[in-house]
DNA sequence: TTGAAAGCGCTAACAG
DNA sequence: CTGTTAGCGCTTTCAA
């Protein structure tokens, strides 16, 4: 077990100062080429790699940053930002930043965070979804940069990625239309107003513009889980008026839906269709498939540890806005316009 | 902006010594109980909190433990370690250690790992299902410790969580035929070798015992994919001589499968029934839900960095088995004995 | 172009 | 019981 190498060991090696193989180490300018090349081969020789923990403590900074769950969030949620997750690690690694995974936790209006955030041994944050304002005054005063990232709050002073959900609403809803669909429902929930504002406004653009008419009792947004779904669809039956469409708010509810309505013998699409917003890797997996609008959640992760990194380097950091309109089509609309 | 504090700060605000505050810092003894009480106070009124990487060069360890994944591994598998991840998650803050997420690559017989790992810049490593030799091969020369969890390998010098697949398998099978289920197919695949010898040795043992024979056209282990499976499920149909039930390797199969035969116009379980191993999220998503073998997952993240701590630690650190024969009861099983 | 030396914040012998 | 001091490995200023 040989102790590791470090700079003096090096600078002895190479018959040079410690400053002169730490500035080698970090590509600065002042070495002459011969002595670069010097330290460079000994380096190479005996396979040196500094220590980043000294580098950590020389510079003032962990050189990593942390993705931040809501504890509470349902591991369901979370599997939707799988993707993004995963786009995050390869970014930070593109940066040579380590990413790590933390949890927050709101009780009773109290933000409780993990000590190695308060310790500040992350040089920024990273949330995926809506963030409490508890949380924001707790950061601002810890004075620590985060971005968050499918944020749909209306805070203007908030590093963000969004999403366009208007037009990813939109897109839907009028693939349905071009499908020959005339009676769409709507389905979604309230959990984060300015998503379902947005989401809905969608909605009633595509329709307003084909002239449709929006019928309040194929609107439902308080669509949450499995119990509110069979409640709302068993009622729905009763009536006997039936959409022959309906357009979810995401695709979790999408697929509770689906899985429903085969439940109550409905087929799907053939007895009725259905699209929602996000193409999780789920959508994929369960039959029907389902069509869907799909977010480009590479580029989110991606432009989240862009903006994170910037604000981490003083440099100017514009919010960014992912518009999404790419239609993944699948099994679960049926074409009308074929009858 | 104020400059952050540091541990001078604290010694002179306390009128002691650098020394005492970290003892005090680090719950040792040696601090009169007076002077502890008068530093911790100081501590707690400028609320001053040590910096991690001045510690970790101290102690020349990081206080970082990494998962890390194969590049290669699709997403879908990935799907399956969620909840072992949210444990790991749990486990190293239990511990104070931070978790950081990496990926390696297998080329042409080289592997590939992080900056961060090559530099040992984590105290340990925990992978997710069987690694290459080449991997081992390197870990070892690297001299850095780590665990594999569901590891199916013989490997003996590995340190590992196994999960008793035999048994879940076994206990599967033996649900189907306490539902009446006499015909009783099998489909995997032997992409882990091991892995499929416990399987099927489980499945095996549960007909053997019921006295049931093994009908080979009804085991089927080449199923990967949407292809493979459609490719099985198509060709068994035109022979006309279906099981009534199918056990499978896995969920993910599992899921592919009902979806398929949904696809061909056949009921489950009316029709026919499915069980199999996992219980992952999705099981309780798809209709009809998947009866399924639960794993305990948090156990297996849990042991994995109990593991990993201990060899950090140099302490003894005993291989763990999971056993697992919880059935989770949902729709893809029909009872036969009903009839 | 290079080297010496101070410093980053904490730990841990050692001495008192 | 407490303080002094020498590291931990790297960066960076300043002088040569």
């Amino acid at each position: 077990m040989k102790t590791n190498l470090t700079i003096s060991d090096i600078a002895k090696l190479a018959n040079v100062s410690k400053a002169t193989v730490s500035f080698v180490l970090n590509n600065k300018e002042g070495v002459s080429e011969k002595t670069r090349q010097r330290v460079l081969s000994v380096i190479e020789q005996v396979d040196y790699k500094p220590t980043m923990n000294s580098r950590r403590l020389s510079y003032q900074k962990s050189f990593t940053i942390a993705v931040v769950f809501d504890k509470m969030t349902a591991a369901l949620n979370n599997l939707f930002y799988f993707d993004i997750m995963n786009s995050l690690l390869k970014r930070c690694s593109f940066y040579n930043y380590a990413l790590v995974h933390y949890e927050f936790e709101l009780v009773d209006g109290q933000i409780s965070l993990p000590e190695n955030i308060l310790n500040k041994d992350v040089d920024g944050l990273i949330f995926l979804k809506d963030i409490p304002l508890e949380l924001i005054a707790k950061l601002t005063q810890l004075d620590i940069p985060f971005v968050v990232a499918d944020d749909h709050s209306e805070h203007r002073s908030l590093h963000t990625v969004k999403v366009d959900y208007r037009l990813a609403a939109y897109t839907a809803v009028q693939y349905l239309i071009s499908k020959g669909h005339r009676h769409i429902g709507f389905i979604g929930n309230m959990n984060l107003p300015a998503f379902y504002t947005q989401v809905f406004s969608g909605y009633q653009k595509a329709l307003r513009e084909a002239n449709l008419p929006l019928e309040p009792s194929w609107c439902y947004e308080k669509i949450q889980d499995r119990p509110s779904t069979e409640k709302y669809i068993s009622r729905l039956l009763q009536t006997d008026k039936l959409p022959t469409a309906f357009f979810c708010m995401e695709d979790l509810l999408a697929i509770e839906l689906i899985r429903y309505l085969q439940k109550c013998e409905l087929k799907v699409p053939d007895d009725i269709s259905v699209i929602s917003i996000d193409d999780i890797i789920l959508s994929n997996m369960i039959y029907p498939s389902l069509t869907t609008v799909s977010l480009n959640k590479e580029k989110i992760g991606e432009s989240a540890v862009d903006i994170l990194m910037a604000l981490i380097q003083n440099r100017e950091a514009p919010n960014v806005i992912i518009t999404s309109n790419e239609i993944i089509v699948r099994e679960s609309v049926k074409d009308l316009n074929l009858l």
